[in-house]
DNA sequence: AATAAAGCCTACTATTTCTATAGATTTTTA
DNA sequence: TAAAAATCTATAGAAATAGTAGGCTTTATT
């Protein structure tokens, strides 16, 4: 039996795109969860540190999941981390030293759309033939870079100021 | 019982990021062999129509799901198809108003990493409370713009046109 | 020294999405 | 009328993502 919001001729009747139900290729929930809290933690640098568990209520995010991001983001150098009573989590940099690209790179891996076309995660595409001829491949590099002229380039910082941007009269 | 490739302390040991393993956030199996699809077709112009078992062969791709993907491609009317002995596929249209946007969009949906930022399939974010103000948004309306700039203007003529590139003297 | 608060670490389960296959139907040509 | 081909929907299988569990370690406080 199959599920109604999953039937293919009710959704072409009712002209659904699939991604009206799910939206692939995106974003996973760990990377945003990630950015969400740099961000908080970026706010709150006056009154550190910050416990899991208040950061997860704050921000909405289930608390054992967000427990393995910080971790994630801590390895990598980004947080700072005391244990015991009082504790908690900081930031180890400043926003404006942390990228969205690197962060990114840490939750979700490569940042290209094909492995062979990717900066540090490069891979031999399984149904390439001849990389050197291959015009997808070329493609997207191009839309590699593209993408990294502005992942590579906004902050934490740059996201929280963004954050008030509508303040302004246009 | 964990299977060793997957198990957490021997990647962390080998330093293998799990993007070695799989490759997230990547374009689909479903859209690279529907750009190869079109690629072959539009080499195929002089001598069409091209049967989809004769396709799969050609370009190693699964028959079936290979018939799936002409269907959609058919029904986005980019292809035109003929039934019976002597049938096949064939190109719609030139090759040159074939966009590698537009093939994305019906074979992955959004080209936007989050909802909030899509142009063709917009949606509101589950965990954005106030999307006026929300720098992600911004930042990733800018990728998304970024990204578009080179899907949108370029078509499968140009993939055609970059595979024998490299003939060129550099 | 004991206790409680917090992060650390690995494994596991559940859910969803993607990939692929199945099979019956329809259309066309010879 | 038989064979060749696409059409259509459903289903199965595989992989990735999301989330949960629970024991361990460190630190501060009393």
């Amino acid at each position: 039996m199959t599920d109604l919001t999953t039937s293919l001729w009710i959704r072409k009747a009712l002209q659904i795109h699939k991604s009206f139900l799910s939206f692939a290729s995106m974003l996973s929930k760990k990377t945003k969860y990630a950015i969400k809290a740099l961000v908080a933690l970026g706010k709150n640098r006056e009154n550190p540190p910050m416990q899991i568990v208040r950061l997860a209520e704050q921000e909405m995010i289930p608390r054992k999941f967000l427990e393995q991001i910080l971790l994630d983001m801590r390895n990598a150098g980004y947080l700072y981390s005391k244990k015991g009573a009082g504790g908690g989590y900081s930031l180890n940099k400043d926003p404006k030293d942390i990228y969205l690209a690197d962060i990114l790179r840490i939750t979700d891996g490569p940042i290209a759309m094909v492995p062979c076309a990717s900066l540090k995660f490069y891979r031999k595409c399984d149904e390439c033939h001849d990389e050197v001829t291959c015009g997808i491949r070329k493609t997207f590099i191009d839309v590699r870079d593209a993408t990294l002229k502005v992942l590579a380039q906004t902050s934490i910082a740059d996201v929280i100021a963004r954050e008030t941007d509508d303040i302004q009269i246009e």
